[in-house]
DNA sequence: CTCGTTGCAAATGATTTGCACTTGG
DNA sequence: CCAAGTGCAAATCATTTGCAACGAG
């Protein structure tokens, strides 16, 4: 696990003890059927694991996971944001019935954005997709 | 102005002093060069036209105003929501920059959205669609 | 040692809610 | 009339911040 604490040091944050037990839960495949947790979420899964570390912190931690262009943070439902390890750019559907978040990449897609960006004189810095959608189920 | 106490009627709501004041500071073109208003973007421009109406007031409203299908509510920032009346389909544009929202609307890109969803056996139930840029400067 | 970090509690900002009082149909 | 709607103040939720104690380099 000394690779997580290259990662920290390489984004000029001290490998502490509470940095490294959030990085691993948002490594962590265990809770991760569902790869994107809310500040919440990762805070009593430290409480479950027996870490004594304040959901202050858990907030702060993220936040400079998210300068540093670890972890991107999402609004997928209106209150709380989640947050989800960077590994490779892909965009989310979300089933409205079941809540369940798909992912998937598409460079036809992006193409065509920047398109249209382009033709009034803009470039895409970032961008947010999410799909709410339903199973076909005729 | 005896529509929009149609379109309230049709959505099941009385046509009360609150509710028409609030579908006016929405519809109004007036500070509407940004037509996306927070909750209390409108209170405060009631209280300049001396409306005595509440904050909390406008935020129900609001709400019952989305429910009804009249506005569209979206997280452009991160803190509060701004709502934007419902007239045809489109996407948004943020200048990163000078926080200037643009619209913009694409058929090729739906059909291609669509395209993905269905090809993962799901339909688009609705969606979200956000590109951050900024102004090309070469 | 010395700052960067943390925990806790209190502060914040956006939105919601309880309730007694209006008001539209 | 009288249920629906409203104002106000208090409550709630997610997130942030101040500050004294702590710990990594």
């Amino acid at each position: 696990m000394q690779n997580q604490n290259e990662e920290l040091k390489k984004a000029g944050l001290k490998a502490t003890l509470p940095r490294i037990k959030i990085m691993e839960v948002l490594a962590s495949t265990a809770l991760q059927e569902e790869a994107h947790f809310s500040a919440e979420d990762i805070y009593k899964e430290l409480i479950l694991n027996n870490e004594d570390i304040g959901l202050a912190t858990v907030y702060r931690v993220l936040t400079q996971f998210e300068a540093a262009g670890m972890v991107k943070k999402h609004h997928f439902e209106d209150k709380h944001a989640v947050y989800e390890v960077i590994e490779e750019h892909h965009e989310h559907m979300v089933c409205v019935d079941t809540g369940k978040v798909l992912e998937f990449q598409d460079d036809q897609l992006m193409t065509r954005l920047e398109e249209i960006a382009n033709g009034v004189g803009y470039q895409i810095v970032d961008h947010n997709l999410v799909l709410h959608v339903k199973k076909i189920e005729s």
